[in-house]
RNA sequence: GCGGGAGUAAUUCAGUGGUAGAAUGCCAGCUUCCCAAGCUGGACGUCGCGGGUUCAAGUCCCGUCUCCCGCUCCA
């Protein structure tokens, strides 16, 4: 890199620069404001008046969320030799879910009082207890009775339930996908023939899950449509343990790489498991609403590869079943010798079969991506060009994130300085996201940066022209230095970590 | 699903039943040798949507949708 003498321009030193803090619920609404302004995020359908739970991405915020997947998959397959990655379809044989235990589990009736303004499951009202009445029981007739105004029982089925084939036939009924995971479990078999992994080994997938939400909430957070992040290690039974520390550790690493707050991040151990699961745990963002999961790691055990040998074995049940009521199908009992099964695995060392056990890191991409911009949210104070200290906003993403990594000025709109910023523009896109952005004063144009977190801005002047160097100015501490033209590639490569 | 608050330009917000407003942002041009400068011009609204009351509704009433907050829910 050629050194330069740092320009004697009037930028502010960084010492200049102070934090203005915001409460959290301000600070909320001027990240969703300004991910709306700047093409972050827009609600889905807005235009007929929007639609709960369903979010896009505009130009800018596509590039963000597609710079965190970007970041997940090379750290969890390409820069490692132990995990493959798989993509399966978000439509699935109905069976799949039986097996999975989300028929069965998702279908609870629920019951709300209106007057003490709690929430029942139907089956269990005998055993609950009134909101308001502690001694009684909810509802306006029987023994004990609160008195209180009961909706009919509800059934709360996070499923989206779709119809396979353009033909409406119940025996056609099928599902999208509440978690990519299961699109694994059932290509377990398909990827240990058809690859060389040998155990243990992992099966990466990005890809949108669909849960029927009761209440969507909180910006992107908890959304009907999503977005996953999933990874399904499979391990040797006994060395279970010992992976699931490593994948928390692992994952907690990868966000704190990435740029979040440790201090706004916690690990939160669960009490009360899955039925499927030996253990989890959480990995938590405060988000300015609050502590909210990012990503789970579990130790979901053999459950879902025995599952699914026990799914395969009820088919015949399945084509049978006359009603499609796939919650009133008995699933198959394991075969005696179910850890020889479809689903196993033949261990070549010990030469010996078994169903491995599986740890499960599972992360939200939307929900990394909205803590990534809350986390990155910031406000200062910048002097304008009269020296008075203005507001600035500016979002400083991790330069791996960050939706662009630089862009590229002409100081003036002529004398030669566009056609040569266009030039270095043209060159510098090849390799990453790049912007050019001629329009009104130069200050203008590095708030506008500021504001969509780009790290770096590049200014060619007049010294560009005869000397061949131009200006490289910092996001978050505001100074600039000289470097040459032909170097910016290399200085990007190298201040920035950018491959 | 319950309760509360809100919905007017891209954003933040004014708007007394009587012609739809401001600031910022955006676009074009001029100017400008580095931090939202200045000047000129411009585009942008079925006032979330649908009913009702009224001579007349952004404003009052009802319904509905969406967002925010508190509960609830989150195998």
């Amino acid at each position: 890199m050629s050194e330069s003498t740092p320009s004697q321009s009037a930028a502010p030193s960084p010492s200049q620069t102070v934090s203005i803090p915001l409460n959290d619920h301000e600070r909320m609404e001027k990240i969703v404001a300004l991910t709306k302004r700047r093409g972050f995020i827009f609600q889905s359908s807005e235009l007929y008046g929007g639609i709960n739970g369903a979010w896009d991405y505009g130009p800018v915020g596509t590039l963000l969320k597609r710079n965190v997947k970007d970041a997940w998959w090379r750290a969890m397959v390409q820069d490692r030799e132990d995990i493959v990655g798989l993509e399966a379809a978000i439509l699935m044989h109905p069976m799949v879910w039986k097996a999975s235990g989300h028929v069965d589990g998702f279908s609870d009736p629920m019951i709300d009082c209106r007057t003490c303004k709690k929430r029942f499951r139907a089956d269990d009202l005998e055993g609950a207890v009134c909101g308001l009445k502690p001694s009684k029981h909810p509802g306006k007739e029987g023994r004990d009775a609160c008195g209180g105004d009961l909706t009919e029982p509800r059934n709360f089925n996070l499923m989206f339930e779709t119809a396979l084939g353009p033909l409406s036939d119940t025996s056609a009924k099928c599902f999208l996908r509440p978690e990519t995971a299961q699109g694994i479990f059932v290509n377990f078999a398909n990827v240990v023939s058809s690859t060389r992994v040998k155990l243990p080994f992992g099966i990466a997938q990005i890809g949108k899950s669909f849960r029927n939400e009761i209440n969507p909430r909180n910006f992107t957070f908890r959304s009907r449509e999503f977005e996953q992040m999933e990874m399904e290690f499979f391990c040797v039974p006994g060395t279970d343990d010992e992976w699931f520390q490593k994948w928390v550790e692992t994952r907690w690493q990868w966000y704190l790489q990435l740029g979040l707050k440790k201090d706004r991040l916690r690990l939160r151990p669960h009490d009360k498991l899955a039925h499927y699961s030996k253990a989890t745990t959480d990995i938590e963002y405060l988000f300015p609403f609050g502590w909210g999961e990012l990503e789970g790691v579990a130790n979901r055990t053999d459950f879902d590869l025995r599952q699914h040998q026990r799914g395969v074995r009820s088919l015949a049940a399945w084509q049978k079943l006359e009603n499609g009521d796939l919650a009133s199908l008995p699933l198959a009992d394991e075969e005696a010798e179910y850890h020889k099964g479809k689903l196993s695995y033949f261990d070549d060392e010990k030469k010996q079969r078994y169903i491995p056990f599986v740890i499960e890191p599972a992360a939200g991409a939307d929900r990394a991506t909205l803590a990534f911009l809350c986390d990155a949210y910031d406000e200062d104070g910048a002097p304008d060009a009269q020296g008075k200290v203005e507001t600035r906003v500016v979002l400083r993403f991790h330069p791996r994130i960050a939706p662009v990594k630089a862009a590229v000025l002409p100081l003036l709109r002529k004398d030669g300085h566009p056609e040569r910023a266009e030039k270095l523009y043209k060159d510098l896109r090849k390799r990453w996201m790049v912007e050019y952005d001629e329009s009104a004063a130069i200050g203008k144009r590095y708030r506008r940066q500021d504001e969509i977190g780009t790290p770096l801005c590049i200014t060619i002047d007049h010294q560009t022209l005869t000397d061949g160097t131009v200006t490289v100015r910092d996001r978050d501490s505001m100074t600039q230095q000289r470097i040459a033209e032909d170097q910016v590639a290399r200085y990007m490569h190298e201040t920035l970590g950018l491959l």
